[in-house]
DNA sequence: CTGAAAGCGCTTACAG
DNA sequence: CTGAAAGCGCTTACAG
């Protein structure tokens, strides 16, 4: 049975073909496919079936280039493998579809050359709007000058000193605030810090909330206790060793986040420590991971997640209103207490005291 | 001091700007853009000093409606969540960015209907390709029409029967095969299967390599030893009650992937056992987490980041050459041996034997 | 080695 | 309510 013939090369269908087919001109077309109201629905009718039956697709390139709008948005992220940065992807790139934009992602791996080279490419793409997970060492200098662009852009996470930019990320301070006071009212005394770069902002944040609530207690927070490692689960396995050789050892540790702890217990408990009982631990950031782990980790919750909702919706608003004022959002973290933590001994010797005392009346 | 007066709207400079500047064609500056070799090496440089000092910005809309070739590739991704996605994504991503294109990455959450939006939004954007990790139950029908769209498209993961595709994926009833001979040869007799929804292909792939591997050693498969569960870490935690509850219990698992083995691991802890003495687990993927676990959990490696590079490989080539005969690429899976796996009872039972034979030789 | 012209597929004032 | 025309910024034969 011969077949039926077929052209050799597919041209896509185009308006021109609609309007043809439908005896209509391109822009009565153009006005349907847009769902204006000026057409009307006898003829919005006939256009849409002949769209449909000559198999249209819509370019959205020809499109953008002459509406000069575009609805992709650029998202770059410093360290896709972490978990926390995933959770932020997920979350921008769902919102970012139920806008109707699209995602043109890249993972900068904190490279700065890297990043300059796909904020640029981003450029050339035209995307209507950027959100940037900064690389490690971003300078103000590269914020202005993406600002240049006119590319409205919403940075996440790490902020930018001088940046001036919309911002979405977590109140780092008050998070390591409240956990090193929650590991405090148990009775810890001897609280370690861990992980991080010492370079990076949020590390810095981090630390100063640790430091301050140490202070606050009248605890001095000893050099020594800082410990710094990798932001990574390896890096907290690695910190274990130096952990365990101060004298005398921590009883505590609040870690710069989710990834740092897990790796962190991970490398305690091959030391044959219990975690919870011979060294609490607490995380930071909230991820999925955390409540999954054995023992469950305690952490700061500050929802990755919807921190990437509402870095696509501070995007979205601000592509309606460009003159808004500067938005900064910061979630502040939420401490979820878990089996990673446990008494102190000062609590120890509290609860033994309480006990005493208690007997004492009964007698 | 008064400001030297800006344009009030700063409209983009184009091809035209710089020609005009240079005192050449529009033709001349594409060109040079270009990097054609046509055009004198004088006139290059003086359109490149001209572009640079108008502040010129390529316009890859413009030129891709233009050349009907776009730079743009699709990824549709499952299941985000899961860090062996996140790797592929990572390694799809930087081997694109390598070769000059760009990642327009979407999430299915593996619904249909999202992945159907998804594809036809990538479609309107005149994607050059596509990568697809189908989401469940996606079947063939979507395959054939989205091949016939004309848009290159290389399946990972998950491959779709009957979708005569370019695919890239992993060897699983191979894998499960080796990772159970491995467990039998430890002396484990009492092996269960956990994780995975029945009605995925991979699931059943990596189900029959078990059970495979079970028969070859003269091992009945029991159906009570095969746990489904969400192939996540909560999955694999919910499915330790049910491992625990069956009589006799068994001594090792063979998890359906890393996360459920990490689950099942953090969940048995819970329970008091020894992970790697108690039960002996092996996982499947070998994302990085499983390395950093306490204790490190064996498993099957199929390299997830090497995997994403292939498949971005693939579809470059693919680009090149349209009528090249279709590629499947199948991982084969690496054992790699760690702590979560221990000796089986027939192995203490041998082990016990041998030393015996050998003091009385030695008597 | 370079220029004039046509056109990619769409949108958008402007008429009527 | 609809059409004719111009144009978004680029590329690509075709001349010369």
């Amino acid at each position: 049975m011969p077949k039926a013939p077929r052209p050799a090369i597919r041209r896509p269908v185009t308006i021109t073909d609609i309007a043809r087919a439908c005896g209509v001109s391109k822009s009565t077309v153009s006005l349907v496919l847009q769902g204006s109201p000026r057409i009307r629905p006898q003829t919005q009718q006939r256009v849409r079936q002949a769209a449909a039956a000559l198999g249209y697709v819509y370019n959205r390139r020809a499109a953008a280039l002459r509406a000069g709008a575009s609805n992709a948005v650029g998202v770059l992220i410093n360290d896709l493998l972490n978990p926390f940065f995933m959770e932020l992807l997920v979350g921008i790139e769902q919102r970012l579809v139920a806008a109707g934009y699209v995602t043109i992602m890249a993972h900068t791996a904190e490279r700065l050359d890297l990043q300059e080279q796909l904020l640029a490419t981003m450029r050339e793409h035209g995307v209507a709007g950027l959100i940037l997970s900064p690389a490690l060492a971003t300078g103000r200098a590269l914020i202005a000058r993406v600002k240049g662009w006119g590319i409205p852009t919403v940075i996440v996470t790490r902020s930018v000193p001088g940046g001036h930019t919309d911002f979405v990320g977590a109140d780092n301070p008050a998070g390591t605030r409240a956990a090193t006071a929650h590991l405090l009212a148990l009775g810890h005394r001897r609280i370690a810090f861990v992980g991080g770069h010492a370079d990076a902002i949020v590390h810095k944040q981090r630390k100063a909330g640790y430091a301050l609530a140490l202070r606050e207690a009248g605890v001095r927070p000893a050099r020594a206790l800082v410990v710094e490692c990798q932001p990574t689960r390896a890096g907290g396995q690695d910190a274990v060793g130096r952990l365990l050789a101060l004298q005398p050892q921590p009883t505590a540790a609040v870690c710069y986040n989710d990834i740092v702890a897990l790796g962190l217990m991970a490398g305690a408990a091959q030391h044959g420590m219990t975690i919870g009982r011979d060294l609490s631990v607490i995380g930071f950031d909230g991820i999925a991971d955390a409540a999954q782990a054995y023992p469950p980790l305690a952490t700061m919750d500050i929802n990755p997640r919807q921190q990437g909702e509402r870095a696509a919706t501070v995007l979205l608003e601000r592509l309606q209103h460009a003159g808004a004022p500067t938005v900064v959002a910061l979630t502040r973290p939420r401490l979820l207490v878990r089996p990673s933590i446990g008494p102190g001994p000062a609590a120890h010797a509290a609860t033994t005291a309480a006990l005493r005392r208690r007997r004492r009346g009964a007698a």
